[in-house]
DNA sequence: GATGAATGAGGGTTCATTCAT
DNA sequence: CATGAATGAACCCTCATTCAT
């Protein structure tokens, strides 16, 4: 309801939204000013403080839209697959494909989350990204217990800690061969994708049920 | 004679540098401006620009500096242990230690790192930092190797792409630990350190040869 | 209405521009600060960017409009006359109106206006300051051109390099007049209005067919 | 004696004055720092001060220096020719290779010199450098004299008016030339110094006995 | 609701100059 | 005499934000 008047708010917002994403991708958020976003919305300046409070709401909202699409990709992920080492697999990939698409958000969703709920100023938006991240940690949560009574996952892990675990790891992995890029496929002859999908798998390893290759 | 007016240019320039790493800590790098820096350091701003060229060297100079310092824990960690486990957790801990206590700078050494150095308009310092990584990188490689020939590492690993992994996993998890400690204790009923244990012991798993507990 | 827009713009341009203007006459370009201009014009540092992108543009505005009043002063001498000597002292005494008037863009003019279209990066008003020049240029063309005509003016010189020594020339007495006034009141016993006059003649003798004075 | 002084003085002086020179060539005079000097000259900074009050002072001395050169141009020409119109034309030659030697300069004796002896604040320098310009007057005053003694420049001529036109032009005509050599080798499909001849040519009909081709 | 207009505050940087040593 | 060290003042410019309309 609260969201229905929000969609209804306006198209507006949605542009300004829109515009503001694509220069953040382009240009990082702290060398984007809002003249810029204004041009490129097609609003003026002082529009954008009609529909967002702050340069700050504005951000926010991007990173939580942001967010909800890494839900999507990871809930997609596990919808389509079968087999626990396919859905490891799709998972991984879902990460990846986010990082690739919003590499900006990516850093942030990884350092910005951690509010204090009780003693910082946080906007509404970033409590719901917050919620959002649960939803996220409840996926996991799902494909490991699924994995484990399908006995293709260790049955003796803790899964709250690993499903922390495992996204600290691969978020790790993946920030690095994004970063590095260039470094990975120079000295390591292997191309991001083969970097990822060893070190996915070496992950894999910590995690799956007996030995294996 | 040289020698004495170096050092005595070196107390200035480490009397900013600590001012300006301070500073950055508390408010980021971005929002710190040279007055700030100037102001904490006792200086005048003016000044700032006869021990450094720019806010762009003084910030290189600080990430030089404490990548040594990352080189340095994990060299002591290294040589001071004997067990191929043990010498494992002391890296780790090394990096947490790190991380601890170079808050800042462990964000920017994961991401800055990678200059490309034929296109890139690049400081001596960046260089070096760059090469202090590479030094990083052969103390792994060190590690690695003699836990094969100890055969506590898996012999079928291939070391670079595993150095990589490694580290792009363990400083991912170090990270969120530091970011998300408050939600870590709440949630997960383990203290930080515990949960720090308990990812280095998922991440060894896929490492050590054989099984195990 | 889109007209009362620019309209209501353009005050404040004009506002600008003219305490600009003051400013670079009594103490140099290089010596009149933005904080200067803003101060003078009763407008917000800030403000002055709203309406000019630059120093730069500000400038190369105010040297186009000198420019322009220049070709409108030669211009009327060149229609409200009709015969040759006539002509040619009115437009004399328009240039000299100009310096008078303008005698901070007059020293402009004569150096900033060899544009190299191709190489340099160069502000639309640049250009636009240029084809009035290259206008002028045509006002002097027709004027011997006509003068040859009449036989007035010798019929064996090269117009266009005739043009550019003439102007060139011109120019420089009157300069010279501007800022020795002093002197030559002192040492020649003329007015600066009859020295000029008295060079203009002999410059005239250059140009005009036969014997003369 | 005041001159031995001076000189002895120090070579120093003539060092940093001779730094400054090449600097204020290559960059021009508001875009050469003292520090530039220093370095140029090998001094420290500070050390500029112990032999000039002042930045202004080190450029009035230079623009002294260049008008003595000047000066010797002219009267290197004077002495060296016999013809009236070939001395004509060394004069001219001398007055092109001092601008073309001191480009910097030029513009500056152009406007510098007309210093206000009572009222403005000016340096020793200054007025020295006026009292060459005064000798400079004289050159030409013999010039002319000797030419109307042989019958080759009209008698009817005021000398100092003449003097002065003469001056303001040869100098308007010079500085055209090198500020738009680029349009005038274009548009007029002369050499720079094709066109310059020209115009001395054409301002000495005006001085010249009789008809003339 | 949308915006043109305006701005205070601050950004990094440079420079001529001083002064104790 | 020469200078290392330090700086105040100013520079141009940008930005997020406000407010009357």
């Amino acid at each position: 309801m609260a969201r229905r008047k929000k969609e209804s708010q306006s198209v507006h917002r949605k542009n300004i939204a829109m515009a503001a994403e694509q220069l953040f991708m382009k240009k990082g958020i702290e060398n984007t000013s809002l003249n810029d976003i204004s041009k490129e919305a097609g609003y003026s300046k002082a529009t954008l403080y009609v529909y967002f409070k702050d340069k700050e709401e504005l951000v926010s909202v991007l990173v939580l839209e942001s967010m909800q699409k890494l839900h999507d990709y990871m809930n997609h992920a596990l919808e389509s697959s079968s087999n626990t080492k396919e859905c490891y697999e799709k998972i991984c990939n879902a990460i990846v494909e986010y990082q690739e698409e919003y590499p900006f958000y990516f850093g942030m969703v990884l350092k910005t989350i951690n509010i204090d709920f009780e003693t910082t100023h946080f906007l509404p938006e970033e409590k719901e990204t917050f919620l959002v991240g649960e939803r996220i940690n409840e996926l996991l949560y799902t494909f490991l217990k699924t994995g484990i009574e399908n006995r293709e996952i260790r049955s003796n892990i803790e899964i709250l800690p690993t499903i922390f675990s495992f996204w600290g790891m691969l978020s790790g992995v993946i920030l690095l061969a994004a970063n590095k890029e260039e470094y990975i496929t120079q000295h390591l002859k292997k191309s991001k994708k083969e970097f990822l999908l060893y070190g996915f798998d070496m992950l894999y390893n910590s995690l799956a049920v007996e030995g294996r290759g």
